[in-house]
DNA sequence: AAAGAGTTTGACCAAATGGTCAGGAACACG
DNA sequence: CGTGTTCCTGACCATTTGGTCAAACTCTTT
């Protein structure tokens, strides 16, 4: 049997753990840079087991991708119409930068693919990810017509958002690499930077 | 004999062959995503002629990372202590966002590389380029003692600049996904936008 | 035009890799 | 406790891939 769906108790642990292995290591390595055993090792499987579980090593990568989808856009989900702009705004980037201290692995995951193309997601992409984003830059043209957020582009507005709290997980060996040997806390000094960066730059006065 | 240092007429038409060849297919796909006969075929060459010229695949990567470099960093340099401190920083941003367009396979090239830990390129990392940035910062730092500028962190403040301006280069199918059918020409969009948005956050009121 | 250096190639190799398969071991359940 | 299902494994296979090599070809120089 191919491609199971989790219903037994050992398929259930068994498959969290192949998903949680390869996340591990397409992170790291890249889709065409992961082998099969390398995943099968970290999931404390043998390569025939784990392909018991998943026919192939790209439906264990099409199934990260769409799992962690939903999880990745949440926090631009919460943006709040009703809230005050700029507030939300900043809550949206520290949130998202959040993520990205906390779950860089996933991050890695989108920006490896994103990188080659994103062959696998332009789908998603085109989507879900399309329409919400659109949804949301109509929230923030509202504001700023109501003269309650600086005149910007709000698709703009967001890429750059995506850029600045991303990086720290995506770029994370270059930021380490240049701070070196400074303090290891600098997501505490980025969050300040982004913080008041952005509410001076959307602030309306 | 391996690994020629170009003299003929013929090997620096083969090696610039290659260098531009592996450039186009290494951006593209990733270093262990290249094989080495999608290079000789781009380049025009077989395998074993390739060969002839770089020992090894890897040979072939180092010498275009190292070589891109300083292409790299030379914005960065031009920062000028005795310019206007915001026009200064526009001026620093515009010119990355210029490179990210014309320049978007060096640009993926890197960001391959440094998603995946800069394995090849962290000693670049931690003694030219962490000199030079630490460098720019000790002149940001001076522009805001003098109150010439906002009260930022220099390293965040050139990180974001890193971030918002190669995310159009390294992330474009993501952007295109998004904002497509829309226009095409969103450089000049994304230049409008990064320079009221820096501008505003950096002037000093 | 001959010699020697430089260049190119087909054939080949070893290792790595994605995936298969027949059968055995463990488990669930009546 | 027996039986059918689920789970697991060693052995195996085809393909891809990085790299080698001897031989042949071509270019330059005298």
């Amino acid at each position: 049997m191919t491609g199971v769906s989790p219903k037994t108790r050992i398929q259930k642990k068994n498959t969290r753990a192949i998903l949680e292995a390869a996340l591990e290591i397409f992170s790291k390595h890249g889709f065409r840079g992961s082998t099969v055993d390398q995943i099968a090792d970290a999931a404390g499987l043998s390569k025939p087991n784990l392909l018991y579980y998943f026919p192939t090593k790209e439906a264990i990568h099409l199934e990260l991708l769409a799992g962690l989808m939903d999880t990745w856009l949440a926090p631009l989900r919460q943006l709040d119409t009703d809230g005050d702009p700029v507030d939300e705004i900043i809550g949206y980037v520290l949130r998202k930068l959040t993520m990205a201290q906390e779950l860089p692995r996933e991050s890695r995951l989108f920006a490896n693919e994103i990188v080659q193309g994103a062959p696998r997601i332009i789908d998603q992409i085109e989507g879900d990810l399309r329409d919400l984003v659109n949804e949301k830059c109509d929230v923030i043209q509202g504001w700023i017509k109501q003269g309650k957020l600086a005149d910007v582009d709000p698709h703009h507005l967001i890429f750059s958002i995506w850029a600045t709290t991303q990086q720290y997980a995506d770029f994370d060996a270059q930021i380490r690499g240049i701070l070196r040997p400074r303090n290891d806390a600098h997501f505490s000094d980025a969050a300040r930077f982004l913080e008041t960066f952005y509410r001076s730059a959307l602030t309306v006065r």
